[in-house]
DNA sequence: TCCTTATTGAATTAAATTATCATTTAGCAT
DNA sequence: ATGCTAAATGATAATTTAATTCAATAAGGA
């Protein structure tokens, strides 16, 4: 993927902060991120990045597709690279721990939709939420049902 | 659904600010409601609600299981009421139509995961995005390509 | 009817996101 | 290389959304 041709492409301009927010969502490919987690580790690539530019250029790159909103609980946005291949995300409800699903039903799901609807589907998003090992084992879920 | 003996089991109370929202959820079941949306329709069965107790009414009601969060784009919260049978939607992102999908592939994906991971999954969110039939039509997918 | 305490509304606070604007700079043309 | 133009940035202010605080109210068991 060549960062600098996909953006000119569309009249847009490469610049030392989208190459370092790119290298940010590589580093890290597969977990999302927030906009601050992305502002923080942009940061020490390039110094002074304004959170502003975070969210402006992951606009953009959601738009060009390099990049893809994840939706967790909680109604805040996080971010992943666009790899190509789908996944998605189980988080625990008692510790907020992510494993990710390399399972993607999307193609199902889409195959459904076509035949039952006259939408033209680009996108999805899906998560799970539940228990993960440990909470079960340390009985968190029993206090969560509790309070 | 009898809310009054639901709450007081828990140790809640039924109050008509409860009573309101619960019959907003009712007449709008299958469309995701907002929390202002909730507030400006609750308002009518009990004026002088405060936006403070939708909020923490729709948490304890989705805490109960008597309603469910909708994750669309935008980061924003949605609110559903939880009559049991699992459903999606269908998001245009040009005009912002939703459409609801009946299909359900919970059942699938959870079959997947108990055999893949340690998780057990309470609950879950999917959400489907492109153009509807008329936004297709009136080529509000070309512009949005240019734009 | 009384009492305890959950609940509410109003106001405040905090947090997340967007908009504004002067300044900088990428990248094409010269 | 240099200059030019519009895109992009950083700083700041403005908006939204959501959570918190607290005194007043009221649900519901005794």
């Amino acid at each position: 993927m060549d960062l600098g041709r996909r953006l000119r492409s569309r009249g847009y301009r490469l610049t030392p902060q989208r190459e370092a927010i790119l290298g940010v969502l590589r580093e890290n490919a597969g977990r999302p991120l927030s906009p601050e987690d992305i502002h923080a580790m942009a940061g020490k690539k390039q110094p002074g990045m304004g959170i502003a530019t975070i969210y402006r250029t992951m606009d953009l790159f959601c738009e060009l597709g390099i990049a893809f909103p994840v939706h967790l609980r909680g109604g805040y946005r996080f971010y992943e690279i666009n790899l190509g291949k789908h996944h998605h995300h189980m988080e625990c409800i008692a510790c907020g721990k992510l494993e990710l699903l390399e399972a993607c039903v999307i193609d199902d799901i889409a195959e459904l939709v076509r035949d039952g609807s006259d939408f033209l589907i680009t996108s999805h998003c899906m998560s799970l939420f539940g228990y993960c090992r440990q909470c079960l084992e340390g009985g968190k879920e029993k206090e969560a049902a509790e309070s």
